[in-house]
DNA sequence: CGCATGTTTGACGATACTCAATGTGTGTGG
DNA sequence: CCACACACATTGAGTATCGTCAAACATGCG
C-alpha cells in the first residue's frame, strides 16, 4: 500500500516541479513558478522503487495519484475468473492512478516493470489546491480527458485491428512516447515482456511473437530481445493502418 | 454544430437541476439545493433532437458537455480509413462529450438513436462555476474517473472476451442501466441496431444477430427486433464470464 | 551452474469474418 | 391506404486469422 516510509526527498535531492526536466508532459506544464512551488509543496518523492513492486493494488484506498519521475510501471486489474488483464503502461511525465477517483479505491494494480522512481500526490491536498489555481484544476481535467481520449484509441485498435496492425500501433506509439521523452524514437528498449504485450494488445504471446519475427524478416524492425530498432518507420506506419495519415509524399495540406 | 437558436426552457418549462428527476445520476448529484440552483443557471435545455440528428460532430470546436435528459445517442468517430467506430452509447443523466476537454474539439461525433432532449453545460462557465463550488468540481472529476473506469472495462471485453461473452455482458450492462433509470431491467427497446452493437462490441453484425438467436433458441433472452426481454438472467450472466460474480447460492462474503 | 521464466517455432483447430441470399420491417410517396 | 424502396436483420457456406497445445530454445537470476 503506497510508499511506507514516505520520505521528503526535495529539499534534499534539490528536484522540485518548477524545475523538474519533466515539468512540461507533467502536471506543472501550465502553472508558473509560484503555482508549481505550491503543487510541490504537497508532492513526496519516492525513493527508487524495484521490478515487481506494487505502488498500489487493485483495492486499495484511492489516496493518492501518482507521476512517474523515471523508470515505466504497468496496470493490471484481475477479472472475476483471476486472469490478469494489462490495462496500459506508463513513462516519465505520465499520472498514474486516474481512475481511481471517483470509486475510492484503485481499480487496479500498478507494478513496476523496471526500478522506477515516482512522485506521489495525496489526492485531497490536490483537490484542495486545485481550488485554489484554477490552472491545476484545469491541468487535471485535460490529464484525465486525455486518458480517455487514449482509452478510446484504445478500444479502436482492439476492436478494429489485426494483430499486424496492433502490434505495429503499439511499436510506433512507444516510438512516440519515448521521443517526446527526449530518447530516441527509432531505438529503445522494450521494458514490458511479450506477454504482457499480447495481453494490453488482446493477443496470444505467440502471435506478438511470431509477428516480431515477420516484421524483423520483412526488415521493419530488428528485434532483439527486448532491444528494438526500428529501421523502416513508413513500412511500419503502413502496417499499422495509419499509412493514410501523416505522410502522402510528404505534402501535408492542413 | 450545438444547439443553433439556444433556448432556455428552464423558466418555461419548470424544470432546473435541483427538481430534475435524474440529479441523482447527473452532476448535481452531490450538490446541495443552492449549488444545484447556481449551476442551473448555467445549463440550457434543448428542444428535441431528433434520430440521426448530431449533438457536436468529430473536429468541432469543444464548447460544452452535454448531460441527456431524455433519449439515447451513440457516439462515433471516423478513423483514418473512413471507417466509422461506436464508442459509447449514453442514456438519460449521462455525461457526453468529456473526451474533448483537453483537446480543444470533439474527438467523435454524438449523435441520436431516437427523439433525444438534453442540457447543455457551456464548459467554461461550468469551469468558473467549479472553483467556486468544491463539491461540483469533484463531481466532474468523479465523472471522468467513471468514464476512464468504464473505457477500462470495455477493453477487458474487447481483448478477453468471446463474442457470446461480449453480446451477454452488453445486454446485461444496458439491463442495468435502465434500471438504474427506473425502467425494467428485464424488458426494454434497443435503440441502437444491430450494426451499431456490433461496431461497438467488436464483432460483424451477423455474429451479433445469431448470438442473439442463440441466446432466444438456449431461452436466455426473447428478442423480437429491437424489442428485449431477458427471461434468464442467471444463465446470461454465465454467459456473459461473470459466474463466479454477484451468486454463489445467494452467500456474498466480503 | 541450474532452474525458472520468457521467447520462438510448428502443427492444428476453433471462433468469428466475409460473401451471398433471403427475410423482415419501416417510412415514403403515389 | 397500399405499394414500393431501402435499410436492417437473419441464415447459410466457406475460409482466414488467431488461439491452443506442445516442444525446443534463450535468457537471466540466484
Amino acid at each position: 500500500m503506497s510508499l511506507s516510509p514516505k520520505i521528503k526527498l526535495a529539499s534534499v535531492g534539490n528536484i522540485n516541479c518548477s524545475t523538474c526536466s519533466l515539468s512540461s508532459l507533467c502536471l506543472p506544464v501550465s502553472l508558473n513558478n509560484d503555482e508549481a512551488l505550491r503543487l510541490d509543496d504537497i508532492v513526496e518523492k519516492s525513493k527508487p522503487l524495484h521490478k515487481g513492486d506494487a505502488l498500489f493494488r487493485q483495492g486499495d484506498p484511492f489516496t493518492s495519484l501518482f507521476a512517474i519521475r523515471a523508470g515505466s510501471l504497468k496496470t493490471y486489474s484481475i477479472n472475476e475468473k483471476g486472469e490478469e488483464q494489462v490495462n496500459g503502461f506508463y513513462f516519465p511525465g505520465e499520472l498514474v492512478g486516474l481512475a481511481g477517483i471517483d470509486s475510492g479505491s484503485y481499480p487496479m494494480t500498478a507494478q513496476m516493470l523496471e526500478t522506477t522512481t515516482v512522485c506521489e500526490i495525496p489526492y485531497t491536498r490536490l483537490d484542495d489546491l486545485s481550488g485554489q489555481l484554477p490552472e491545476l484544476r484545469r491541468q487535471i481535467i485535460r490529464s484525465m480527458g486525455r486518458e480517455i481520449r487514449y482509452d478510446q484509441q484504445m478500444m479502436m485498435l482492439l476492436s478494429q485491428k489485426t494483430a499486424e496492425q496492433r502490434v505495429a500501433t503499439f511499436l510506433l506509439k512507444l516510438s512516440n512516447r519515448y521521443s517526446m521523452r527526449g530518447y530516441s524514437s527509432h531505438s529503445f528498449r522494450l521494458t514490458m515482456s511479450r506477454n504482457e504485450i499480447g495481453n494490453y494488445l488482446g493477443l496470444a504471446v505467440e502471435t506478438v511473437s511470431r509477428t516480431f519475427t515477420r516484421f524483423s524478416s520483412q526488415r521493419f524492425i530488428i528485434a532483439d530481445g527486448k532491444e528494438l530498432e526500428i529501421i523502416n518507420e513508413h513500412e511500419l506506419m503502413v502496417a499499422a493502418g495509419e499509412s493514410h495519415g501523416p505522410e502522402c509524399s510528404s505534402v501535408n495540406i492542413v
